[in-house]
DNA sequence: CATGAATGAGAGTTCATTCAT
DNA sequence: GATGAATGAACTCTCATTCAT
């Protein structure tokens, strides 16, 4: 019954997520995982054949079940402004967050890949997020709440900042003072009251 | 003989600081610089006890030798945009650097750590940074070069973007262009010739 | 159904055939047979409980299958010459073949069990084969054909250099003239058209 | 120190040989190697990467310790005949050896070889014996002893009888009977007394 | 009868770490 | 100080075998 059987992967790849959580990419082992869901040592091997190819999966579940809050905002007609801050406000609570964030555990695993263009999913998240910045830039402007010039390379630099933050993060440590005043930064610069 | 023995000290930290070039910070095993240094087993715990304590110490031999190029350029009285130009061009330089270059391990060895505020590393080079960018600023803003309301936050802005350029570089990969495009945005702030 | 299982049976016993002919007895697993078979895990122990079991099955197939060219040649009232002649050009096509051949396997088995004495398949072909053999010897001496005081012994010689022949193929390589050299060999003792 | 390391892994290698002749060689497991052994399972890795390595070191030191009683026979001006039969003698023994012998486990290492052409050693020990008897049959021939047309082929065929009987003799049994039965029968061929 | 998920034993391999020399 | 042999823990991975469905 493939139905049982895909099953038992979600509840590996869920419980997988939870260890990478918890100890990044590079540390964890089969037995890690083996001994979080509670099943045997074969039984693993049956559904993932190593750390990587249930990483890999645990991504993908991850870009599925994301992304729709956006849309959702998108669509309630909220002010592109209103919905770039909640986007901001997203990232701060990504960023801030301890517990219950893959962002180590995928770094971890970006820097084992041989080329970094190896790895699609990071730059695929990166794009989508500048794209869908760019449009609410774009509309931002066209609605006149927004001052602009180059709406995609705002875009990207605001990805940078925040990919920056990120790190910073998770390496050196951050306050949410300072990510705050980075937050409202980015926006000063597309709000344009005064002159920077 | 505290001076031979400090000299194969040094010997093993320069040997160590290549393979972690390459590899890398969790890769690194001791064998692998036992290997590359051609010592015996024995030998290297004589110096080191860990991966661990090897790395620090080739962390602590990197903060020392660098810094340096910057206080010569300042005190060469060269105009402030011209030294943060510089600046840029290194960080340039470094972060599209493939070889040769400790970013990713240093990433690595940080997230290892429990907590982020144990590494200081990274903090202080951080901290560094956007102490040097804010003081040339500040000198920027008073020969009327620059343009800038609050040039602490503006550095540490500069520092998140061009944080968030690195690791980009090392995870999902960037072009030239991508960065010059960059550096030049971030420049275009405090120029601050047309309004935004 | 009696006829349904018998049948399956067969086909797995078949297939496991083609395995053990292109890997082997040890090499093979549970698993190796499975596969081929396309059946299920459970499947195959419904019918065999090893490998061993099911080898043992293969070759008693085997047995039933073979033989049947011979008796009918000497019905055919060839000449005992002719026959043997036929006899030695069997066993040189079978030695020399690379695929298709459950030598390998066989010996293999034989050497996996505790006592040689257990491996009857082995010494029944083989005993066998001396019996047409000094049959057939005992036929050309009758009709002038053959030279021989001890058609047992003879018979059982050419056997044992057919035996090294053939271990000697699977193990160090042989080319067909080396085969046919000593075929001629064999024959050229009991035709005795000169001294030797 | 080379030379303790040599030791031990000549203590392992005699070690092991006795795991061979016990077990043959598939059935050997790095496991079985490092208990018979009584080393750590590291340990034995220092010296040897695998049982396929090891048994070829045993292999070659099996050579190298053989061999010498012939020499020494034949130094001794002993007649062809008397030589020759001493060959056989040590033939026979070998091959009712039930214990203390790596014929199993050296045919099964040759069938576990892709190609048999790979497997130098059997081919080489083939090879050897049979130019020495070769050897010994051109001398029995000028001396009187041996009447023979084809020194190369009866030595060849001596060896593929033997060779035959050697796999006999592992795979279906032999009894003492017959091996000399065959030896006799070999000789008779060389002597020549009577037509046959 | 048949399936295939699940188990767990066991083989292979690598390394951090110690210690006699 | 320095060596490198030795140990043993820890990991990866594969199968024979069972069993609920």
């Amino acid at each position: 019954m493939g139905k049982k059987s895909e099953r038992k992967k979600q509840y590996i790849r869920e419980t997988a997520r939870k260890v990478f959580i918890e100890k990044g990419y590079k540390n964890v082992t089969m037995k890690d995982v083996v001994e979080a869901c509670q099943i045997s040592r074969g039984g693993l091997y049956l559904y993932y054949a190593s750390t990587q190819e249930l990483f890999l999966d645990v991504l993908k579940m991850e870009s599925e079940d994301t992304g729709d809050t956006f849309s959702e905002a998108i669509s309630n007609n909220a002010s592109p402004a209103d919905i770039l801050g909640l986007f901001l406000e997203e990232q701060k609570k990504e960023l801030l967050r301890k517990e219950d964030t893959l962002v180590v555990a995928t770094y971890e695993y970006a820097f084992d890949q041989e080329k970094p263009e190896n790895d699609t999913y990071l730059r695929n998240q990166f794009q989508e997020a500048v794209t869908i910045i760019e449009r609410l830039i774009m509309l931002g402007v066209r609605s006149g709440e927004f001052v602009c010039r180059d709406p995609h390379a705002a875009a990207k630099h605001m990805m940078y900042a925040i990919e920056g933050l990120k790190i910073s993060a998770k390496t050196m440590g951050i306050t949410e003072q300072t990510v705050d005043e980075e937050m409202n930064y980015l926006m000063s610069f597309l709000v344009g009251d005064d002159e920077e």
